[in-house]
DNA sequence: CGCGCAGGTTGATCTATGTCAAAGGCGGCG
DNA sequence: CGCCGCCTTTGACATAGATCAACCTGCGCG
């Protein structure tokens, strides 16, 4: 379930280790210590399209995506999801569940081709315990987490469709930060795109339509030129 | 700002580390520091419905309130509001904004008399430093908090009004765990209930009568005698 | 003792968004 | 090259829940 042929063992404990160490939560940490814990993390490649995580089962530590991308999606019984997050090169995901060692209650299906580390409890708890470097950045992760839920608990209650797509388009924007009249690229199929902002695929094409119509977006095949970025971000706010 | 006239300085003090001390975050934690702690946090007595933090202001640390009750809601510039929470004696809120140091974005409303204690930012990075099972219990703390956000993102987008009331209908009875036919108080007016529902009074109050029609529940001016647990159990996890 | 008001209920609409159905486009693979 | 399948768009319709408006009900206070 781990590593491939031994062979490539060395190569593959090499890239545990780079990826581990070049994580926000081991930022600041003493090289030495952070080289034991990629010990005792290991890889998982699983084919594409599948499920690294399934809700209501236990997650067997803090994930990180070395490359690709992975799809969290909470989900009802009868097969309606909702994105919650891509998961993309550099970031973790399930560090709540794991720390807590609750059952995730999400699924976690890789986009394609990819690749991933898992950090198990244990370690992460002990070095947790002896680095306050590392305890600090864990605590930071999880308040960021905490707030990026709560102003997704916010546009869910609190905006219209327009609004979250509003709100999506502006961060998109503000990652990819070309000059000129803002040209971004969606990072998934429409179809993602509108479970991600809690629509159906309908009406996300509808609602792009209708911004388009208003002049403050142009919408190709998967990317989009943000005409007015002024209006969008009022709109977005509002 | 802080305490009341010096003749009561001495008992406001005792307080403060009273329940300071009794916190779940200082579950563990050597007794010494947990009083260096509290000589370092202040209480706070706001007038009967006045704001303890306004969304968009920085935090000067935790809140534990000490008794009464604190009404966390998202809020809209338009009035509209969501609540997110009921604080009352014994929790804490703001740890997320406190830590990054980011401002707020929910409103924090006394609901009555009510008394509470304030953790300043700065003590409380030292203490999770240099100890440390207090930040390991910070963690935990931040951990639990992401998991109920997610729940709360689950429910707001995947369930119905009728569902999302079924299931705190049955978190209520969780708690106060009397036999026989459950009969449980509401902690808050229906106003209140159905925004900390995400839904309109008039629509909540249709959701009531709703299920007391399907034999499940009765509805009094403000208990709930659940007739149903299975059923309503279920509905709740549809 | 009656007034006034906050909270709650109820009924009649309105609206955003979901559902269902059909019909493009575009890309990949045989 | 051409067919097939996935994603997307579009239209007609259905529905949960919001909105608007009226009314009720118990309770605190003059």
């Amino acid at each position: 379930m781990s590593a491939a042929r031994s062979s490539s063992l060395h190569r593959d404990r090499r890239l545990v280790a780079g990826v581990v160490a070049h994580l926000p939560l081991l930022a600041g940490v003493d090289a030495q210590r952070a080289a034991a814990l990629a010990e005792r993390c290991w890889s998982l490649q699983p084919p594409r399209g599948e499920a690294v995580v399934r809700r209501h089962t236990r997650l067997p530590g803090i994930f990180a995506v070395a490359y690709g991308t992975v799809k969290l999606s909470l989900g009802r019984a009868d097969g309606e999801q909702r994105v919650l997050r891509l998961v993309t090169a550099g970031q973790t995901f399930g560090e709540a569940s794991a720390l807590l060692g609750r059952p995730a209650d999400y699924d976690a299906l890789t986009m394609g081709e990819c690749k991933l580390v898992v950090m198990p409890t244990a370690p992460i708890l002990e070095l947790a315990e002896h680095d306050a470097r590392f305890a600090h950045n864990l605590m930071m992760v999880l308040a960021r987490r905490t707030v990026d839920l709560l102003t997704e608990v916010r546009t869910a209650t609190l905006h219209s469709g327009a609004q979250r797509l509003a709100a999506y388009l502006d961060s998109l924007a503000a990652d990819h930060s070309a000059p000129g009249p803002l040209r971004i690229e969606l990072p998934a199929s429409k179809t993602l795109i509108a479970s991600r902002l809690g629509v159906k695929k309908e009406t996300l094409s509808r609602l792009l339509r209708q911004l388009s119509s208003e002049g403050m977006i142009s919408v190709g095949r998967r990317e989009i030129a943000i005409l007015d970025p002024q209006r969008l971000a009022a709109l977005a706010r509002a």
